[in-house]
DNA sequence: CCGAATATACGATTGTTTTCGTAAAGCCTT
DNA sequence: AAGGCTTTACGAAAACAATCGTATATTCGG
């Protein structure tokens, strides 16, 4: 059984581990050269960071090879839905339709997408 | 016209805002009081992270009186769509759309709230 | 007016996150 | 095997956030 205990991701590490959800493996240098296109950090920096993410478990890597390969340890989906809780306790006031709301209104979105978000609304209402 | 450029407040600073939010005016011992509810905090970190709030412009003051009286100088709104941007871009792929279903699927809203958002809905397929 | 209570100012400490320099190890090319 | 390039390890600095102690000021009841 893995461990339960969810693990805040900083800033930084969340950017890396972005990198890491669309890639699925990456050594260091893939992950900094990504990093690299808007942001500018030395390398031994993202090298560090990807080593502390390795010991506090965000990430896990196959140093079996030459140049360690890594990947996330944590799924995008969990650390999303944890992240937006937060969230919605801290700034919507528990109401997650008020940060509906706010996202919908800020942002327009395509005939699919709210094709797609009608639909998941049509399942919350039958409930 | 108001500086344009966005302060990101820290957690606790965000915090205080939340009470700031609701109560329109404060004193440093008000919002101390309510941040007590819920955390274990000395009297003079809360006076001195709104003293440092105010530097920052996150808060206005008026210190023409005995007890200084705070007010938020940031709206709810702004913050709140700013940190909504932030997350959408940062962990959604920069797709509202990703996180408003992730945001409805987690919790389970109200016949009023799903009516709520519904009624946005349809306000949005017409345009 | 005096003392207690309450306020503000501010330095200093602690903790966390981010950054990078430097050294050591591994690998490839010649 | 030597030199150069890439990688890892690691310590320590720098930057930022949060905490609190103490000193000083202000107010208010008696």
């Amino acid at each position: 059984m893995p461990s339960t205990k969810y693990i805040k991701p900083t800033e930084s590490e969340l950017e890396i581990l972005q990198v890491l959800w669309n890639k699925e493996l990456a050594s260091v240098r893939e992950v900094h050269e990504e990093l690299s296109k808007t942001k500018d950090v030395g390398y031994t920096t993202t090298l560090k960071l990807m080593q502390i993410m390795n010991e506090k478990g965000l990430v896990k890597r196959d140093d079996s090879v030459k140049t360690h390969i890594y990947q996330a340890a944590v799924s995008k989906e969990k650390t999303q839905k944890h992240l937006l809780n937060k969230m919605i306790d801290g700034l919507f006031g528990g109401s997650p339709t008020q940060l509906v709301l706010q996202a919908l209104g800020n942002h327009q979105a395509s005939e699919e997408e709210l094709a797609e978000i009608q639909h998941l609304l049509n399942n919350l209402k039958k409930q």
